[in-house]
DNA sequence: CCAGCTCCCTGGCTGC
DNA sequence: TGCAGCCAGGGAGCTG
């Protein structure tokens, strides 16, 4: 379940870890993790091995280093993807499914993935609005804590779809970075229900929920991450500190930290939404 | 074009 | 104890 937060802390590290380092040989254990890259592992390992990783950059969940030469390393992490950085003869984790090693012989990248969801591909970059993209990562909205996100351009964005406000938070093409997690958070701390339509938002009142998304997520990189079983880490392995932090996602039957009443958990999507029934009462007529 | 649904996966947990 | 079924859920791709 990594978003916005826990894939930053995971670019971070790996941006500390191996920037300015070559590949020296790549091995695919398992195909699925590389289906993006519709070359192939072959390709992929062949076309990735002899460069040099030059910066780890973001966008959203998306993830992705810069390769000398040009070109990117693209990960998403999916559900259970990590990214570790590992000394070599470490016994491998029972779900690795890609390897690279380095040639200064110095800790290998190892990209595990119990559910699969996630995975890695080589993209070249294209440039949109300004900025340098992987071209599968180009009708991804820019991120809250992207220095050009545009609040306005978001907001106005938001109010213009025709759904209910948490599928447009889930949307990855009007704002990016904002999982289930991150939504059901915002949703509380603006008081609202995940289903109210999000054409009668005032115009406030959808600045305030973007705003409270950007600053929950800000305070879950202040923890290091969200981490509910040791799903998700950091490229060290360990696990952030935010789910004590968390008022609403998987507190069902706890006491709202506002109102002290219940925490209801509601079926969305075939998955889960957490929220107070007192502070966010469902619109009327759903 | 847009909204919304299905499907892809594994393993921990629950209940019978 | 065994096992079926549920649950976690991001996003590509498809449908209406």
């Amino acid at each position: 379940m990594p978003e916005l937060p826990e894939v930053e802390v995971v670019r971070r590290g790996l941006h500390e870890h191996v920037a300015g380092r070559t590949v020296a040989s790549v091995e695919v254990l398992h195909p699925r993790a590389i289906r993006r890259h519709l070359p192939g592992a072959a390709d992929f390992a062949h076309r990735l091995t002899g460069r040099t990783m030059v910066r780890a950059r973001r966008r959203g969940k998306y993830l992705w280093v810069d390769l000398s030469d040009g070109d990117a390393l693209l990960a998403h992490l999916g559900m259970s993807g990590q990214m570790l950085v590992q000394p070599v003869g470490v016994p491998d984790e029972k779900h690795l499914r890609v390897r690279v090693r380095f040639a200064d012989d110095g800790p290998e990248l190892r990209f595990v993935d119990q559910r699969t969801f996630g995975g890695l591909a080589l993209a070249e970059l294209v440039e949109v609005d300004g900025t340098a993209l992987p071209q599968s990562v180009a009708h991804i909205a820019r991120d809250p804590m992207d220095p050009a996100f545009d609040l306005a351009a978001a907001v106005a964005a938001l109010r213009r779809r025709r759904t209910e406000v948490k599928r447009a938070l889930l949307d990855q093409t009007l704002v990016s970075g904002v999982g289930n997690i991150y939504a059901d958070e915002a949703l509380w701390r603006s008081k609202l229900h995940g289903l109210r339509p999000t054409d009668k938002l005032t115009r406030p009142k959808a600045v305030e929920l973007l705003g409270h998304a950007t600053q929950v997520m800000h305070e879950a990189l202040g923890e290091g991450g969200t981490s509910f079983d040791a799903l998700y880490v950091n490229v060290n392995g360990q696990s952030g500190y935010f789910d004590r932090s968390l008022n609403v996602y998987g507190q069902e039957n706890r006491p709202c930290r506002r109102c002290g009443t219940a925490v209801v958990r509601e079926p969305f999507m075939n998955r889960s939404s957490y929220s107070c029934p007192r502070c966010q009462p469902r619109p009327r007529g759903l």
